[in-house]
DNA sequence: GAGCATTACTTCAATCTTCAAGTAAAGATC
DNA sequence: GATCTTTACTTGAAGATTGAAGTAATGCTC
């Protein structure tokens, strides 16, 4: 095998260095305007945000642990908190007695609504403002990059997002 | 001022899902190699290196958290539990009544080199490997963009490591 | 169709984090 | 030099997160 070198170079521990800050900041920015802003954790808008994108407004609980990268531990204590808020409902899934949909009520779709303009400011001022068409581009791809070797099979959000709305027969 | 758009446009919205799904799973495939093979949380990872890359092994606790980017509560914290496995002691700074020094023991010490190839090799695996020099060189300053608007004031955490042992004779 | 493995979810306990006080030392202002 | 503000840190309670069971439905294999 290849022995790589043990320790980053000067430029690799720069690029590290601003990537480590990156990762620690612009979450707490984010969530900081959202919590004073709207009440909202960044995880419970991300959340919420999941659901409003869907065709039918609902996700299974095991679809939007994925989508939001999380435990069904974490997700399910998370619904209980916006289930008391009355954003959410669980729906039982009739296809499989196993699985459980959570629901986006239309108080929910009121609080995504009220919320997202906020955010996107938040996140066009911090991240899109401040870069260039082509940086852009570039950024993406060069995050995409990392992102293959970190979660091969590319468990793409947005199918997620699409792909669940086949087998709905009833309801509402 | 200019009015905005008030949502993002398609290429803006793919970078930003890439963004977002970096800014989760990056962290937790970090923390996960961490935990597995050193015991160490990223948090108290950074902690320990952080004051290994100083050259007398110490910061005061308020320039530690700067560092870490955390709360002095979530530091105070974390140090006792370091302290328990014997890799921090605190010291009173003699220099000002108020602040406390984290010192990193033999032990300490010793627990970073123990850590620091796996982890090492576990971010060269996922951010440095996949890209070229020139992409990365481009990641590192459209991060830098992001940070600057973020936190204008730049609070270098490279300068904190090095700044502080100038005044172990002087006060100001 | 019986038995075993897997999947989806919940819950409890342990740990961690945050937030709001509280203490105590410095510094600033008059 | 008395008072007011700021800075550095700690602590305790409330809330969040994780990890290990536990339950229940489903799928797989013989």
């Amino acid at each position: 095998m290849d022995s790589e070198p043990p320790w980053l170079d000067d430029e690799e521990q720069q690029v590290w260095l601003q990537l480590s800050l990156l990762l620690t900041r612009l979450p707490t920015a984010l969530e900081r305007q959202l919590q004073r802003d709207a009440g909202l954790s960044l995880y419970e808008y991300l959340l919420l945000s999941g659901l409003s994108m869907t065709p039918t407004r609902r996700l299974r609980l095991r679809d939007l642990a994925e989508f939001t990268g999380t435990s069904l531990s974490r997700l399910s204590n998370v619904i209980r908190k916006l289930e008391g808020h009355g954003w959410v409902i669980r729906e039982p899934d009739p296809q499989d007695g196993r699985s459980t949909f959570a629901v986006l009520t239309e108080a929910g779709y009121a609080k995504v609504v009220a919320s997202a303009p906020g955010h996107v400011r938040e996140v066009r001022k911090l991240v899109f403002d401040p870069l260039s068409t082509a940086q852009l581009r570039r950024f993406g791809s060069t995050i995409r990059r990392v992102l293959d070797v970190i979660d091969p099979h590319g468990c793409d959000p947005e199918a997620l997002l699409r792909a669940e709305d086949i087998e709905q027969v009833s309801s509402r």
